[in-house]
RNA sequence: GCGGGUGUGGUGAAAUUGGUAGACACGCUAGAUUUAGGAUCUAGUGCUUCACGGCGUGGGGGUUCGAGUCCCUUCACCCGCACCA
């Protein structure tokens, strides 16, 4: 019997999914072991070979940890809200959920072909209402949660009313808006429910509020700050614009310090946990309030270099800052406005490209020095971030470049503060140990002490005092689209209201199109039946919202990252339709721990994965306030592009090797019409595309050779590999295996398939030390020492490099092993059955079958993982290189039972030694043991 | 500009603690063999030299008996953030 990989292939999905062969069960006496993968999107596309490199990766962590006796949880789902399938709709009308729905169809059906040991049974789909449900249940969570700085972490919002009642605010430390009034115990029992609510807004780690918000006019949409890549949106790359909106948003800057700390003790790469420090941008300085001459308001401004204070010649605000319109005075008025509309219209992206020019204009305002009392000049300038900090800078000519260069634009001062520097040239921006002058109480003293005693003598008078600042904005939440969860709030008047979590969920609405209305409102403005009755708490039809009962629901659903928040989670309890998760699975399953995903999520779902599990956790909802240990981001699968050359303008297309020196224009083509030696099939090109019907191609040595480049893999290049192809013409277990042969399994790398036979070669040839030339190979016979030696080998190197996640390293070792044995002639089945069971993981149909072969009735995948015994590689000899001086010469083998002393006179002995010391003594001999011997003369 | 990462044959790469650089595989060269199968087997394959030898891990320098690995410096490429006060 061959090696037929179609027929075993098919046989053992066949098993696997009948049998439940990885169903995973819940409360086990076995250890626990969480292996995700991060779910896909189902985009119309289907897979590439790309997609599964990481699932493979994962699939062999679970495969071995059920072998080292773990009980393992490796579920896979579908994060199935977003905007392909929307866009799609909108174009045909054909509703998202049945174009999800077949391409689910379509993913499933490539997985499978894989052999992946998925618990089918647990399957979630974010789109799914039984799901959603429980997203939604998770945002009334937040909605009715605030965070107490005191206790440092998120408490019921019911705690703070209680307080309110009490004591007012004063005493409160919440992480609250920064307009949030102060009132006492009198002021807020005054108030009425309107009032309260607008108050406790501020407060709700998901609310309700006015903000600038990155709007994308194409996709009629507003937009997080990391769906913005380099000014444009990350989906179809369109222009985005700043809107002032009433937006959900989610309080993540709350959570600021907690996201940032708690990487510490996370197994993440250290680039990632970079990616998302620097995203989270916590910055060390003063808070500094300084009076505006002739008004009451007062100036705040954050700044990380308090002790450059006296340097201060100017201060600059956003032309969005609040105090810009009472501040100007009548003279500039007219100058402001016209700076501000001339400002206000630009987009993110045309405001970068005019990053060099220095723009701003001067307000007419006067700020007061907190310690000289001087005037200083108030600008508007457009360098300054409304989104950061409080929107205003002290300027600091001398010591910060931008400064600089606009009080030179400006020709406003510039005092010098930093003793023997000279800044004619330019700004001193280093934090280094340069006494300052100029600079009252801080003359003489340099960047730590100096910063030690400003903050100090800010916080006595009054004056500012020492602050933190984060870079990381809270999140908007809502998205005017068709295609994702309901928000579960209706609107009475301007107060939301939530839906009771016994109504949840609030399904998604039938509606006509999937356009915004008429009017602009989100596509959930064409709903009919979109009201909520609050006596029958039923979704009604919108024309009874004059009825006393019936009030308008929420618009605006959740963003894409909602569903893939908590995922994770629902794995382990995927069927409670009581609780999002029980919490005897959750004590049992607790967190992820090995979770595999590209670092393409670092900003976003990472980060709010993390932020939701931290609430969750704080309200008593999640055992763990970090849903995953350890973290491994997997390398992009490049594509390698296909090239013909036309010669310009002609039909001519030059065969690679002759285009030198002629003018030419390469040209995608299908890779699948060229085979391994970059050959092309002429006919089936001529087949493909009707632009190379009337094509002549010129040769050469009677073949068309292509031209080759690496790409991203997609559609539009042609350079796409589909898994299936591979799966057809080699099987699953080649494939699994050449992708981890490929290299680390983090580094990007071009997918090339002329190197897949050696990967295939490897199964056939371990298949024949089962079967070869027609009949079973395989013994009862005592294997040999050396066999013996190679198995034990096998399984230290395989186990090591398993653990250490060093997955192409372990293909090697299995070839290197597979070649020793055939040399050996080895077919006995006390060294062959536990190498199937090291391949499994890797090969899995490959293995059962031989496992069946060899007589066992069960499947491989719970077999105990072989043991290593060390007692077969003790060897009593070893091959020593000798070097001279570090140059190598020859081995000589010796007894390893041998000493130092007993190894130097030994090698002194040797004739060869004594030809190349030419009677001379050495030096020094260096021996480590059991590796080298070095001679110095 | 700031931060992170990567540089090793024709190609993908290996070298876990400083100890025979290039394992394993693709490709290539030569040969054998056949039941013509996406065959198999044998030998060779870093560069250079007829050879002995010499040179080789982006470049330069250093530490060491010994450096791909450690230190300094420099170059190239990739990724993230970027007027962040």
């Amino acid at each position: 019997m061959n090696y037929d990989f179609r027929e075993i292939e098919k046989k053992w999905q066949n098993y696997w999914a009948t049998q439940k062969t990885f169903k995973a069960k819940n409360l086990d006496d076995r250890p626990k072991y969480y292996v995700l993968d991060m779910f896909p999107y189902p985009s119309g596309a289907g897979l590439h070979v790309g997609h599964p490199l990481g699932y493979i990766a994962s699939d062999i962590i679970a495969r071995y940890k059920r072998h080292k006796g773990f009980n393992v949880l490796h579920p896979q789902g579908y994060d199935s809200f977003g905007l392909p399938a929307e866009q799609y709709a909108i174009q045909t009308g054909q509703h998202p959920a049945k174009t999800t729905s077949a391409n689910i169809n379509r993913y499933r059906e490539q997985l499978d072909r894989i052999g992946f040991s998925f618990d089918w049974d647990r399957e979630v789909r974010t789109s799914d209402p039984d799901y959603y449900r429980w997203t939604q249940w998770i945002f009334l969570k937040l909605f009715h949660a605030y965070y107490d700085l005191d206790l440092d972490k998120a408490v019921p919002i019911a705690d703070l009313v209680h307080r309110f009642e009490l004591e007012g605010n004063t005493k409160v430390r919440g992480h609250c808006d920064k307009n949030t009034p102060e009132f006492d115990a009198a002021a807020w029992n005054a108030y009425d429910t309107d009032q309260k609510q607008k108050i406790l807004l501020f407060y709700r780690l998901t609310y309700l509020s006015d903000t600038e918000v990155n709007w994308c006019p194409a996709l009629g949409t507003v937009l997080a700050n990391d769906e913005i890549v380099n000014g444009v949106s990350e989906r179809g790359g369109h222009p985005v614009t700043k809107k002032k909106m009433r937006q959900w948003s989610m309080r993540i800057g709350a959570y600021a310090n907690r996201l940032l700390e708690g990487l510490e003790n996370l197994d993440w790469s250290e680039a990632l946990k970079e990616i998302q420090r620097n995203w989270i941008g916590k910055s060390l300085g003063a808070s500094i309030y300084f009076e505006i001459q002739n008004h009451k308001e007062k100036l705040e401004v954050f700044t990380t270099r308090p002790d450059t204070i006296f340097g201060v010649t100017y201060m600059t605000l956003a032309p969005e800052h609040d105090l810009v319109d009472q501040i100007t005075s009548s003279e500039q008025r007219e100058a402001v406005n016209n700076y501000i509309q001339a400002v206000e219209g630009k987009s993110d992206r045309a405001r970068q490209a005019d990053m060099k020019s220095i723009s701003g204009v001067f307000t007419g305002a006067y700020a007061l020095h907190p310690f000289t009392g001087a005037t200083i000049p108030i600008w508007i300038g457009e360098y300054v971030l409304a989104s950061y900090g409080t929107g205003a800078v002290m300027a600091v000519p001398c010591g910060d470049q931008r400064d600089f260069d606009f009080a030179n634009h400006f020709d406003l001062p510039i005092i010098n503060i930093f003793e023997g520097i000279d800044i004619a040239e330019g700004a001193y921006t280093e934090k280094a140990n340069v006494p300052l002058m100029n600079s009252g109480f801080l003359d003489g003293l340099a960047y730590a002490s100096a910063l030690e005693k400003v903050i100090s003598e800010l916080e006595s008078k009054n004056h500012g005092k020492g602050a933190v600042n984060f870079r990381l904005r809270d999140a908007i939440f809502s998205r005017q689209r068709y295609w994702g969860e309901p928000i579960p709030m209706y609107f009475k008047g301007e107060i939301p209201i939530p839906i009771k979590e016994q109504n949840l969920p609030l399904t998604l609405p039938e509606v006509e199109k999937y356009l915004p209305t008429s009017d602009g409102k989100p596509p959930l403005g064409n709903a009919k039946n979109w009201a909520w009755d609050e006596i029958n708490e039923e979704v009604v039809s919108v024309d009874r919202i004059d009825h006393k009962s019936v009030f308008p629901l929420e618009l605006n659903t959740m963003p894409g990252w909602a569903g893939s928040s908590w995922y994770f989670n629902r794995y382990m309890d995927p069927d409670n339709n009581n609780e999002w998760v029980d919490p005897k699975a959750l004590s049992y399953w607790k967190e992820v721990d090995f979770y595999m995903g590209g670092s393409e999520h670092a900003t976003g779902h990472l980060l709010y994965s993390r932020f939701w599990q931290k609430v969750l956790y704080d309200l008593g909802y999640a055992q763990k306030d970090e849903f995953a240990q350890k973290l491994v981001n997997q390398g992009m699968i490049l594509g390698n592009s296909a090239f013909v050359y036309r010669k310009n303008g002609t039909q001519q297309f030059l065969s690679k090797g002759l285009i030198k020196g002629q003018e030419v224009t390469p040209i995608h083509v299908d890779v699948a019409l060229v085979n391994t030696q970059d050959e092309l099939d002429l006919e089936a090109v001529k087949k493909w595309h009707r632009d190379f019907q009337q094509a002549e191609f010129v040769l050469e040595d009677g073949k068309y050779m292509v031209g080759r480049e690496v790409e991203k893999m997609s559609k539009s290049k042609y350079n796409v590999v589909n898994p299936d192809e591979i799966c057809d013409a080699y099987g699953a277990d080649t494939l699994r295996m050449y992708e981890m042969f490929l290299g680390p399994i983090e580094q990007d790398k071009p997918w090339n398939t002329a190197g897949i036979s050696g990967v295939h070669n490897f199964l056939k040839k371990f298949w024949r030390l089962f079967y070869d030339q027609d009949q079973w190979r395989i013994t009862a016979e005592k294997p040999e020492a050396e066999s013996l030696k190679i198995l034990h080998q096998t399984i230290k190197k395989i186990t090591d490099d398993i653990e250490r996640l060093s997955l192409n390293t372990c293909i090697s070792t299995f070839m290197i092993c597979i070649n020793e044995l055939t040399a050996l002639n080895c077919h006995s089945r006390q060294v062959l059955e536990p190498l199937l069971i090291l391949l499994s993981p890797f090969a899995p149909h490959f293995s059962e079958e031989l496992w069946q072969q060899l007589g066992h009735s069960d499947s491989i995948t719970l077999e105990p993982y072989p043991l290593f015994d060390p007692s077969h590689l003790i060897e009593k000899t070893k091959e020593y290189p000798v070097s001279f001086n570090g140059k190598m010469r020859f081995t000589l083998k010796l007894s390893l039972d041998m000493g130092i002393d007993e190894i130097q006179e030994a090698v002194m002995k040797d004739q060869r030694t004594q030809d190349q010391m030419n009677g001379a003594q050495p030096k020094k001999i260096i021996v480590v043991p059991a590796k080298i011997i070095n001679i110095v003369v």
